[in-house]
DNA sequence: GTCTATAGAAGGATAGAC
DNA sequence: GTCTATCCTTCTATAGAC
């Protein structure tokens, strides 16, 4: 009974993360997630009492597992430029097997911002950027890398990690004009983006 | 009569433009465009027929005024890193005025994305390309930019203005945390995107 | 725990008076 | 051209049988 309880319910949060990815929260049916868990509609509110809850519960835990992509660029033991290859390798390669996730996430905290604070809450950004200063401090030095220049560079580098698939339907349009493809422009983008970066912060 | 029309068929589009910009196609509300506009809802179904339609005019306009601050960087006069220069300055400066507009755009692009095409198709950008190998082309030479690499940098240039704005209640969030405030960010990022893309470029 | 049936509310759209 | 009243569909949510 646990078992099958858990089976339902994981159906039911697989089933409702494919569709609010997919049509966003004012756009998803409780029916079309009903219809994707091949289950009945009643059962969803059986498991979470309303659609409100269950998007949270979906928001939460895609947003969460979305950050926590960016934690490895903490942690590696590696050279700042080894890492800034480290994080584009690592980074576009994931949003390649997920592309609709930035878009899901912006459009949701645009329209309900108070639903990134929990998230946000839970991390210490600033012991963060205190530890990258440690790993790094003769390289910023080196590339002259200041606490007022490390956030402009940080954002940049999601920016050219995440904003072509969040702009993907406008990229792979304009790209088809000059016939290329998005997948090929996104392959050659992952050596591309650190090399760009590398060479943004050399002086 | 005629005066009557027009003002009356502006201002539902002029609220239309705010709602929709506001609370996306789904989440908008045509009660609250015609609060919004101060009359009835029926006059929104007697000037525009469908939400749908209505929607659309809204989303057309306001997308193409998107897509023509881009033009610039092929029209003026300017020398390559100049023209970044001039690029960033104006390009952020329009985004401090309408900050919301990126969220919307690329929300309602990804989720259809046949409502950027009639846009993207009045817009010759082979030839734009060309024009800018033409105006720059010792410059291309010198900074070894080819036709593989400058789709690259321009997707990148234009991540690195919108996608703050695209993600401003995560960037606002973090920035909160290291006590920055998100206009102050933007303020410096004018001159900041400039210069590293610059040196992205120059090797 | 899962289903069918339905309540109850909301939202888009229209009819018809003025 | 503008308004009020209302239709009709859709959607969330619940009741109740099994």
């Amino acid at each position: 009974m646990a078992e099958n309880d858990k089976l339902t319910e994981d159906k039911i949060f697989e089933a409702a993360t494919k569709v609010f990815i997919e049509k966003g929260m004012d756009g998803a049916r409780m029916q079309d997630i009903a219809n994707q868990a091949g289950i009945n509609k009643a059962l969803l509110h059986y498991y979470y009492r309303t659609k409100e809850k269950l998007f949270t519960t979906v928001f939460e835990i895609t947003a969460r597992k979305v950050f926590a992509k960016f934690a490895p660029v903490f942690d590696e033991n590696l050279s700042l430029e080894d890492k800034i290859r480290f994080f584009f390798k690592e980074h576009i390669a994931f949003l390649q097997d997920n592309p609709r996730l930035p878009g899901f996430i912006l459009n949701e905290v645009n329209r309900h911002p108070e639903r990134i604070r929990k998230i946000l809450s839970s991390v210490n950004f600033e012991s963060f950027f205190i530890k990258l200063y440690e790993q790094h401090k003769d390289e910023f030095q080196k590339y002259n890398i200041t606490p007022a220049t490390l956030p402009q560079i940080m954002v940049s580098m999601a920016a050219i990690s995440v904003f072509p698939f969040a702009a993907k339907g406008i990229i792979e349009g304009i790209l088809g004009k000059i016939d290329m493809k998005f997948n090929d422009f996104i392959e050659e983008r992952k050596e591309f983006a650190a090399e760009f970066v590398i060479n943004a912060i050399s002086k």
